[in-house]
RNA sequence: GCGGCUGUAGCUCAGUGGAUAGAGCGCUUCCCUCCGGAGGAAGAGGCCGUGGGUUCGAAUCCCACCAGCCGUGCCA
């Protein structure tokens, strides 16, 4: 890369200061960095490398600056240009031909290789969406969805190894579960006539007559008499089934669909409990440790509670799951995790009373799992909502637990939490809201219907290609509503306005992106039929105009984000960076005409370079999880 | 009480510790002998919430405060 190749530059000429005396030792430990220049004034590229060095090696930066910049300017190759500027910037102004030669790497690389980093040996897990099997995928999931797919594919492209993952909450005791099943029961039972009564707080949604007419469909009417638990598994499927299907239609999937339930049928759960049980980090002694904690999570007091039968009724672990092994009720005693050992505020229980285990217990038995996926995995990511704050304590307090070597000390118990923290990021997006004629658009309406992802998907198509069939505006739809989730950090709170999104003009930014590729390729269409190819031997040195290098840069940059974004989950900056290409190819565009008959070479190499920058509006496109179209096609 | 997020142009928002803080929309102009005008160029418009601190340098990092949105405690 061209960034690399400067820094590498810079570091060599560093090294050959200090080898003849005239720069310390100890500037050798100040990173070299290289910047874009604000102004085409000060060159192509910046290094201020002079002022943070200044200190370390006792000199005037504007002195350092010169040692490099006139030894970096015998370099006549690559500098057109190096000058000291302003309290101590050395300006890199690039030879032309240095730049344009980077276009036939580009080529070579091709569309698979525009945004492609090597393999790094990394492995991770990203869990995302997993939203409970009794409801369908909202507009709210969809930025979860959006958000960890494309980060999903970020990661790839900067080389490492990713498992996309979605974790289904099917534990059979689940009290929401019981509802939705007597809920599609009732409608079930309703439409053969027979005797029904509503479930108190039950589910009225369209989508579970849905369920209950679908099931009529796949098994007749013969289940009338079938008991809840007959509905809650068939019910369940088919709410899974019609998630997988909304999010296919949202452009993504994932490797494995994790059944929580499977790991209770297995026997798992119970295993991980007695690990931690004979690890001494959980236990029966009746109390409970809660921690007051002050500003910066600093411990204020310690509070150990004596256990009362009140705590039981604790709302926070309401979603139990009862387990038919009879030596894991036959205990009459609470198993607690001592989380607070691990940084999380308060004791959290495993194990009621009564038997029941609450989810903390499947969560243990899940992280230790997920390290399998792929195999050898070093780090788990899991995208949560902003009602799901909280977590953030026990699931790092819960894999510190499994961690944990050695006996119960606090560095041991450090050390584990550390690594905890290190392995296991937990990636809260915050909240989005819709508008509509300005004002907020209900996400859950009063007759029990939800504003379904699906739904926006299909209004959006339908305002972006209304005379379309409905396989193109489902596509339209999709690309639409994912460029408009990722415009903002998922850290944000942000407004995703439906107005703006559905129309399908100028003030539409997926537009303004796709317009540019469909562009491209008609220019590439037209050169063919004067008879310039793609594919002939390109000479890269006649592409000096500042257009035809901006863009080559801007092109060059896509690797950066990628690598970037990697680290600092910055998605959001691919829809800023997929714009300012497309605005950077419509300024070459306008003054660098391509198909130019009477200047072969000239076109050739133009036609080269439209080449690569609809590979990387194309490539930008895909990590986004967006279509690249070859034609734009307004309609009425 | 604690935690998260936000505060930048009239509006919606970008912004990697760096030089004169950017884009889109809106407003005022301009560019089709033309490869797609869903395009391009120019202009007007800013105490970057407030006050301290760190730094050669802060919209950016740290602290305090103000305002707003969201989550979640304790008193049991």
């Amino acid at each position: 890369m061209l960034r690399n190749d400067l820094q590498t530059l810079i570091s060599v000429a560093l090294e050959a200061l200090i080898a003849e005396g005239k720069l310390p030792e100890a500037v050798r430990v100040v990173p070299v960095e290289v910047s874009d220049t604000k102004s085409p004034d000060h060159g192509d590229f910046a290094c201020n490398f002079a002022m943070v060095a200044s200190k370390k090696a006792a000199m005037n930066p504007r002195a350092i600056g010169e040692l490099l910049a006139s030894t970096l300017a015998t370099k006549t190759s690559v500098f057109a240009g190096v000058e000291i500027a302003g309290p101590g910037f050395v300006n890199l102004r690039l030879q032309p031909t240095y730049i344009s030669a980077y276009l036939e790497g580009i080529l070579q690389a091709g569309q698979a290789g525009v945004a492609q980093l090597p393999p790094t040996g990394e492995k991770v897990n990203i869990e995302f969406v997993s939203v409970n099997p009794n409801g369908p995928i909202t507009v709210g999931s969809g930025r979860g969805a959006s958000f960890g797919d494309a980060l999903s594919r970020v990661f790839k492209s900067a080389g490492i190894e990713v498992h996309k993952e979605y974790y289904i909450n099917d534990g059979v005791n689940s009290e929401q579960m019981r509802l939705f099943a007597e809920s599609v029961r009732h409608f079930y039972r309703q439409s053969l006539g027979l005797e029904s009564v509503f479930p108190d707080k039950g589910y009225r949604g369209e989508y579970v007559q849905q369920v209950a007419a679908r099931l009529m469909e796949l098994e007749g009417d013969s289940q009338g008499d079938a008991e809840a638990s007959w509905f809650q598994s068939k019910s369940q499927d088919l709410m899974i089934e019609r998630q997988r299907n909304d999010l296919g239609l949202f452009g993504v999937t994932f490797d494995t669909w994790f059944s929580e339930q499977s790991l209770h049928d297995s026997g798992e759960v119970l295993r991980c409990v007695e690990e931690l049980k004979s690890k001494g980090v959980a236990d029966e002694e009746p109390y409970r440790t809660k921690l007051k904690l002050g500003k910066g999570g600093v411990v204020e007091e310690v509070i150990k509670e004596a256990q009362t039968d009140q705590m039981e009724e604790d709302g926070d672990e309401a979603e139990g799951v009862t387990v038919e092994d009879s030596q894991a009720s036959s205990t009459n005693k609470t198993l607690w995790l001592r989380s607070t050992k691990f940084g999380d505020d308060m004791d959290r229980v495993i194990r009621r009373k009564d038997g029941r285990l609450t989810y903390i217990a499947s969560d243990i038995a899940y992280h230790k799992d997920k390290f399998n996926r792929p195999a050898g995995a070093s780090k788990l990511y899991t995208v949560l909502g902003p009602d799901h704050h909280g977590y953030i304590g026990r699931l790092t307090a819960v894999l510190a637990a499994l961690l944990r070597k050695g006996p119960d000390t606090d560095e041991n118990n450090q050390e584990a939490l550390n690594e905890a923290k290190a392995k296991l990021d937990v990636v809260i997006f915050q909240l989005v809201r819709f508008l509509k004629d300005g004002k907020p658009a209900p996400m859950r309406k009063r007759d029990g219907n939800i504003y379904e992802l699906r739904d926006l998907i299909e209004e959006l198509g339908a305002a972006a290609a209304p005379n379309s069939s409905k396989e193109e505006q489902k596509i339209k739809g999709r690309d639409v509503a994912r460029f408009f989730y990722l415009m903002r950090s998922h850290d944000t709170a942000m407004d995703f306005d439906i107005d703006l999104a559905t129309k399908q003009s100028d003030d539409n930014p997926v537009f303004y992106v796709q317009y540019a590729h469909a562009r491209i390729c008609s220019v590439i269409d037209k050169a063919k039929e004067a008879g310039i190819q793609l594919g002939d031997q390109v000479n890269s040195s006649v592409l000096v105009h500042a257009r035809e290098l901006a863009l080559i840069k801007k092109i060059l940059d896509l690797k950066t984000e990628v690598e970037r974004i990697s680290k600092d989950h910055g998605v959001h900056r691919l829809t800023t960076y997929a714009i300012e290409l497309a605005r950077t190819y419509h300024n070459f565009y306008d003054v660098c005409r391509v198909v130019q008959p009477d200047e072969p070479e000239l076109s050739k190499a133009r036609l080269a370079l439209c080449e690569a920058a609809r590979m990387a509006l194309s490539g930008t496109l895909d990590l986004l999880g967006i279509s690249a179209p070859r034609r734009l096609d307004r309609e009425a």
